[in-house]
DNA sequence: TCATTAGATGTACGCGCGTACATTTTCTCA
DNA sequence: TGAGAAAATGTACGCGCGTACATCTAATGA
């Protein structure tokens, strides 16, 4: 390989690409003129500048972005961890589009390449490993759990002060770095307005409770009847796990509690779904179906009969600040990043979008 | 920088690095013996193996995956390109996240990393930009439309030999590598479904016509209705654009003709759902509402009251065969990957789905 | 006019791997 | 026991950039 010194041409897909070499010959300059052209660095002779830029054009040069990560030791790549694919279907896809697009969306405003990484079923992803290996630069981690590999994993990033954000998913006593929404504001607001209508006796259907967000949505519940002075009723909380049939299944739990029962909280709007269908299907009469209240606000909610009240979670937003974060992070001396100093933790509002399915006939609402 | 040239240990994110000349060191052998220990190649003694290999666990060695793509001219990565973010909203999240699923089990099992590509607004993307750039080894091509700079950009593409792949879009007369669902098919049999059960003014709400995959629901359409020796009535063709909305604004297209209409074929289930409550909105009772049939099967079709009927595309293997057939054409030498040898076009059979929103209370379904 | 300096460009080398070729060691069979 | 082959390992270099340092040129000021 090595015998071809003279080489001044490379080949990929049957078609020659001409060197940096080349150019700079062309444009009777140094390689390395070249490179300061490209990169707009150092003082530079507007005269010559133009002339290495025609001559790139005219041999169609573009730099290799391997080469180019290598020297600089950065990959240019944002990773984006996903759950395991089989369980994204747990969580709305709407979920996991919206934050997709909203991390998309700035990374590549700000010139960064994203490397999607999904969580295998046997082994905890090893983070660190990743920047290791130099594949990204930075990282954003999704639908994270608390898990003993998991936590361990995060452990790591933290400590090696690595560049990394969580999203929707907060560690009790850990400090990593998130980017959140304010789930106990948005499952207060859920029951409040329940109670606004004069509900009393609501249910809960909540996520598992590995998920942080899951507990944060309990807290917020029982803030919501505390502060209406109304009791805790355990026979009155139910778990599901994200999914459509979960809720279908929590509606036959619930059957035979029904009459004690006149509004439901659910912690995603698939449950939620779940709930309707599954009452229905149990021959409940359409106006003996309690009020519901879902949680994300994704396009589903109003798909359905009657359209779903639901939580507003700004997804999109949580994905865009994320990769602001993370990148600033990253804009840190390593030492500053590390450990002790400034941790991220953000908390963004949610907003109650109030439909068909939580109004009662004479509604008491304020 | 290159003054410190007896350096043995990088830093990353103020941890240090083991180097490969530790590991050399620490096992008594020689760098090209850990990287030959390391990547398996050529023979070895069984001893050796171990030493080194204790070695690199004990330094916590991790060759850099940037310096091995350099080396090896290959980034590893699998290109994934999606259309302009916004526009994704128009197709069902659940298309492409079935496809991405497909995509990325695939791709990891093959070892290779997903590079997500997101298409701008403006400048058509220029693929082969990104194998000169050494981005990305293969990649696979979402949302494509008929446009100039689009369909420009993958005839270099397919010119220049690079391992590529279109799923869900045909181009004609261009002889891309593509894979597909037979849509031709779905539409017949969503109109067959409809025609047995005695319906015969079958209305159909298409996608745009720059997508192939809408051309091709046509042409099933009309050739289902041919074989019943059927007419064609142009006043019940309608167009979308994939949205629920561009299906409700069709319900209200559709009102002044609505009895002359006693089913629709919707091109996607978003648009068949939004046709379903706009008709409902625009105070058609229910038993008025005309068969409907959606498109995808996604998993709104069962969100519904009626439930829809719809027709099931394998968007998941879709992805995982563009993947296995794009690293074939990897493996592929140029010469032969190129322009006249053999050109991919795979086409998946869809499966109709029956629901509740195509029945008819006095069913003549054979 | 010449010394000084900033501006412009060239030279040289490292980034961390893979690997062709050279060299040394071990094995095989006469 | 020794020659030749096969196995095992070492040596050396390139992949295509970015960039520190050296060099050269042109502008500045006394």
């Amino acid at each position: 390989m090595y015998a071809r010194t003279s080489n001044e041409c490379a080949f990929v897909g049957g078609i020659s690409i001409a060197s940096r070499k080349e150019v700079a010959e062309l444009a009777g300059v140094s390689e390395a003129t070249v490179s300061r052209v490209l990169n707009n660095v150092g003082p530079l002779k507007e005269e010559t500048k133009e002339r290495v830029l025609a001559a790139a054009l005219q041999l169609g040069y573009t730099p290799s972005s391997l080469a180019q990560s290598f020297a600089r030791r950065r990959s240019g790549n944002l990773g984006v961890v996903m759950p395991y694919l089989p369980k994204t279907r747990w969580f709305s896809t709407y979920y996991f589009s919206e934050i997709l697009s909203g991390i998309g969306s700035k990374a590549r405003e700000e010139g960064y390449d994203l490397l999607m990484l999904f969580r295998n079923a046997e082994e905890p992803m090893d983070y660190s490993e990743l920047f290791k290996m130099r594949k990204i630069d930075a990282c954003i981690v999704l639908g994270a759990k608390e898990e003993p590999g998991e936590l361990d994993s995060l452990r790591r990033l933290k400590e090696e002060g690595h560049p990394y954000c969580l999203i929707n998913q907060h560690f009790e006593g850990e400090a990593f770095h998130e980017v959140d929404a304010d789930h106990v504001e948005g499952s207060w607001q859920a029951v409040r307005h329940l109670l606004n209508q004069g509900f009393t006796r609501i249910a809960f259907l909540n996520g598992p409770a590995s998920y942080s967000n899951s507990r944060d949505r309990l807290t917020g519940y029982l803030r919501a009847l505390e502060e209406s002075n109304l009791p805790l009723d355990d026979s009155l909380l139910f778990e599901g796990n994200f999914s459509r049939k979960s809720g279908v299944i929590a509606a036959k739990e619930m059957l035979p509690l029904l009459n004690a029962i006149d509004a439901i909280v659910a912690a995603n709007d698939r449950m939620a779904i779940g709930l309707q269908q599954g009452l229905q299907e149990l021959g409940i009469p359409r106006d003996h179906i309690p009020a519901i209240v879902g949680y994300d606000d994704s396009d589903a909610a109003e798909l359905t009969t009657p359209a779903l009240s639901s939580v507003r979670v700004p997804f999109y937003e949580l994905g865009e600040i994320a990769v602001t974060k993370v990148l600033e992070l990253l804009g840190c001396s390593p030492s500053e990043t590390s450990s002790s100093s400034q941790v991220i933790h953000i908390k963004l509002p949610t907003e109650l979008v109030i439909r068909a399915s939580s109004k009662i006939m004479n509604p008491k609402e304020e």
